[in-house]
DNA sequence: TCAAAAGTGTTATGGTTACACCCATGA
DNA sequence: TCATGGGTGTAACCATAACACTTTTGA
């Protein structure tokens, strides 16, 4: 999700939203303050990414960025247009217009650290809504992973996990066969990870 | 490897190296210039680690800091107390003394970080000499995740990645059996990598 | 000759991969 | 009735784990 910049420098152009921390917040509460003024986007997964500190980065003058990424659940957020854009606007990570600063830089570090960790933290469901198919969550996989996953295989190494829970309820409306909803078991999860439990798919 | 403080806050207290970042220089820089000045370590693998942002964490007022976290191969730095400390020691990751500011915070995260990186990713050479034997890298696997390996397991393993080269040495002085030494062959895991190999331990 | 670590193969088990057909729904 | 994706089992292969003895050196 990009920001169409009202002001000057690289006024018109697409960036990450962002802005400068307070003297008495944390970056975290900075990242989640910016992200709500400029897009109305709140209560995500966020997490701290890394730290750009090219001297040149900003043409005002010196700005070390801490920057963070966050994962959005369908239709969990409301998108308003803050004051300091012109338009907010979901884009493809690999398909971006050109970004202002070194923002082109920080999606390729965030998408490269979202490709690392899919395989080993259960994020792929901070990307789904609460109630989800098995088959949306392979979708996911694939696009993050960037290849097709077997169908069987993928549901048998999910649900071996023991850290989903198969609801009483079906899909409707789709012009074909429903499919069962499912639910990640956060507190099971955490139990598991006490014990020893590593994700891995 | 921390030194003790000379200077307020803190004085006497162990801590980090650390220190503030130039006008004009990146961290990476900063982290760089500070090791070396405080304790002479240089030419280290060096890796940002997290920032931290806790708005009193430095009792001198609103400081962030971006940490580092730096492997050493031993006997490959030269140690010197620099002007800031009043002495540099070594001591065990899970068995410190007490630390000025979140330090104690900063290196369990950086212990979290290492046990985590340390069977994805090639890290465990940059703790060893050049030349090593295989028992010297398994040594340090079983120190870093905290739990023995099965000797002809882990032998099988690293070897059949094809990224260590076995030199035509022998450890000499030891009272025992001279162990076949190998280096690790950086250009070899890098053509890996680019076809797709992906280092698992 | 002793103590210490080096070095080496095999087997059983379990996990991973590849693969094809019938089912339930809405249009 | 058709198109669409949902849902399911098996067999071959490969990787992992467990395990014990001989070798080489310095003291």
């Amino acid at each position: 999700m990009l920001i169409k910049r009202r002001t000057e420098p690289f006024e018109d152009c697409w960036a990450l939203p962002g802005g400068f921390v307070g003297i008495a917040e944390t970056t975290d509460a900075a990242a989640r303050r910016e992200l709500e003024e400029e897009t109305g986007a709140k209560d995500l997964f966020l997490e701290q990414l890394y730290t750009f500190s090219t001297v040149d980065r900003d043409p005002r003058g010196r700005v070390i960025s801490v920057a963070y990424f966050a994962l959005v659940k369908p239709n969990s957020i409301q998108i308003r247009v803050g004051d300091e854009a012109k338009e907010v606007g979901w884009f493809g990570a690999r398909d971006l217009p050109e970004l202002a600063f070194d923002h082109a830089s920080i999606v390729s570090t965030a998408l490269q650290r979202l490709v690392g960790k899919v395989r080993y933290q259960p994020i792929g469901f901070e990307l789904l809504p609460q109630k989800f198919t098995l088959s949306h969550l392979q979708k996911i996989y694939e696009v993050i992973l960037g290849r097709d996953l077997d169908k069987r295989n993928f549901r048998r190494a999910v649900l071996k996990m023991g850290i989903l829970d198969a609801l009483d309820e079906k899909e409707s409306g789709v012009p074909h066969r429903p499919s069962q909803l499912f639910r990640f078991d956060q507190a099971e999860y955490e139990r598991l990870v006490q014990r020893g439990f590593s994700f891995e798919l």
